[in-house]
DNA sequence: TTGTCAAATGTCAGCCACTGACATAATCTC
DNA sequence: GAGATTATGTCAGTGGCTGACATTTGACAA
């Protein structure tokens, strides 16, 4: 297999040779593969085609991608990596909601910039729309959210000192932000010229909207 | 194929025989399915299997689930279906948050009967353990989830006589329900002898939690 | 009962996602 | 440059899923 090569930490900077390819062959399926998606549709796209249009084998491509779906998946992995990275940094002080807006926010710009080192931003907003209208796209991306809001009220129940298998806080924080997201997303993706800037917007309105019932912190005793 | 008996509305007394027959195979098949999923793993059996248990081809299979996960989450399907059924007949006077809190806690026998007329109890807990622990089916689950949630979230804003797309408080409000439901069934999951009884009492008591941050109507004019 | 229609099932051929095993070729390390 | 690592190619095989068509079975009326 390529090695263990994260799809969220691509090498610093330059890596050795084998690395460096690596990373090329990646982001050539990964482009590849949504180049094909979205012009001919997920299901009607083989992944023996991905591959020829890469000049790989098609289990070179099993190799970097467990399977079809996953490909069409690689950039909003690499987004909630960028976010949970943010969330992990941001000051203890901070109560739990304002943390994970700030975070959002905070690295908006970012996680621009990392996706157009891989793809064309126009081309990842027609992604999007493929996936709102592929089944099996969806219960993919479904699941990986789901480990994902795992993964933050973790990190949450961690900053506020909770043990999670108890207290259900962080959980029901977690999926009401998810909700939020998700929602305002969705609104997004309808309508189809919206730039990214005015999504950012979006989604900080309605996360104050949802500050007004949830925020403040939850530790017994403050510091 | 058969025709489009809702798995969630079995025909109420005695339809035709064609009818009861359809009903029959179908509840073969999905305990079929079930039976083998918990012994064999999921993965491990294969839909040929399935069918040739319950003496019908493969083809017929397809005929009745348009996906082996499905047959997996036949249950879950037909719970939820009676949930959303019992929010629809909620009096209006009832704020979201209550209604959603009756409508669960108050079908809950009816559903446990609903269950038992497929299968018995305990294999629906062991086939609980089997899609918490395989990847494809926590997909198909995540999925079949998010579709629910935005009915219910629907429901919810007729309700309150909300536009759904304006206002995002419905779907807020219901990923918090949902983010309560799957916490405390994930804990009841966890603790393998513990009774359905049991978790009725666990989900009660998170959403009272839930409800001190969220109960409370929306409505500008009170009737 | 019987004939007719529609719906359910079986059979068969085929596509495609995905995997294990082994051979080959490209980097890395010294 | 030799030898250890690691990525890639090739090949054969399994299994999910579908379309097409023939066959059976229950529904309904004459």
């Amino acid at each position: 297999m390529p090695g263990t090569t994260a799809t969220t930490q691509p090498a610093p900077g330059a890596a050795g040779l084998r690395e460096r390819k690596k990373q090329r062959t990646r982001d050539a399926l990964t482009r590849a593969a949504m180049e094909l998606f979205t012009t001919r549709g997920f299901e009607r796209t083989t992944v023996d085609e991905i591959a020829e249009s890469v000049e790989v084998s098609q289990r070179t491509f099993f190799r970097y991608f467990s399977n079809k779906e996953q490909a069409a998946l690689a950039v909003e992995e690499l987004i909630e990596g960028h976010f949970l990275a943010a969330l992990r940094e941001r000051p203890a002080t901070e109560p739990p909601l304002e943390a994970l807006r700030n975070a959002l926010l905070g690295t908006w710009d970012d996680v621009n910039t990392a996706i157009h080192e891989v793809v064309p931003l126009d081309l990842y907003m027609r992604m999007y729309q493929v996936i709102e209208t592929t089944p099996a796209l969806l219960a993919a991306r479904m699941r990986r959210q789901a480990e994902t809001e795992q993964r933050i009220s973790a990190e949450i129940a961690r900053r506020e000192g909770l043990d999670p298998a108890v207290d259900l806080r962080p959980r029901v924080l977690v999926a009401a932000f998810g909700g939020v997201i998700r929602a305002a997303s969705g609104y997004w993706g309808k309508c189809a010229d919206d730039s990214v800037e005015q999504m950012r917007r979006s989604v900080a309105d309605h996360l104050n909207t949802l500050g007004a019932a949830l925020i403040g912190g939850w530790r017994t005793q403050d510091t």
